[in-house]
DNA sequence: TGTTTGTTCAACCATATAGTTGAATGATAT
DNA sequence: ATATCATTCAACTATATGGTTGAACAAACA
């Protein structure tokens, strides 16, 4: 609707859930099969599943077949997406705050200098 | 359901929409009344004023009374976290990936060293 | 071949989210 | 006091999300 890349979206919607954010904390570890990450959590089978293909879409995981198994690994560079993002913009408050602050220490000096 | 801590779902799902993410751009840069914030989309203000209040729960902005006007400013801290939580991650991984690369660097040190 | 193990798919339910409209509240100005 | 401007609240709709169960598919093993 502002910006046409729904690369943020999936990625920050993939992370504002707690278990795909202990899903990814797992697998940044060692790369897993479906059923070893499943085990960890008390959902059923299918419900993680779907949380690792809502990773998957949003590119944060990838998976290889090794036999019967399907291995799941971590997609470094999309993180590094995100993390820009919000680098980006930290930077930018941050610099808007120090501003801030000089002017108001400028303002606070005046009054000194006046008085 | 993994972690008690919320305050990642709801930072997470803030950004996850480009309207908000929109939203902080703005007021990233200078703060603005809700009104001044509603007119640059095509949404009603009553939608505007929804994804403000979603913001405002996650604690990216705050809103301060000047009149009869709300005045919206971003909280950079908040973004802190979030930024905080995705270094730790990327830096894990980045490890992980040079710890790999090492790994089948040093195999292939060894073959040739058979050859 | 049939059986087991690992994974995916489909249908369904409950709740959350993003949007709408219209009424209600708060603060200022006349 | 009342009219106006800025914002919030309430009720409602449509769609998305997170969860379930059970069937189907794929690969390996007996």
């Amino acid at each position: 609707m502002v910006e046409q890349t729904n690369e943020l979206d999936s990625i920050f919607g993939s992370l504002s859930d707690p278990t795909r954010r202990d899903i990814l904390k797992q697998v940044s570890k060692k790369s897993l099969s479906v059923s070893e990450i499943a085990i960890h959590y008390q959902l059923t089978f299918a419900a993680v599943a779907k949380h690792l293909d809502v990773l998957h879409r949003a590119k944060l995981i990838s998976k290889n077949r090794r036999g019967k198994e399907q291995i799941v690994s971590i997609s470094p560079d999309t993180l590094a997406t995100a993390s820009h993002y919000l680098e980006t913009y930290k930077q930018l408050w941050e610099n808007r705050l120090d501003s801030l602050d000089k002017y108001l220490k400028s303002i606070n000096k005046n009054k000194k200098g006046k008085r």
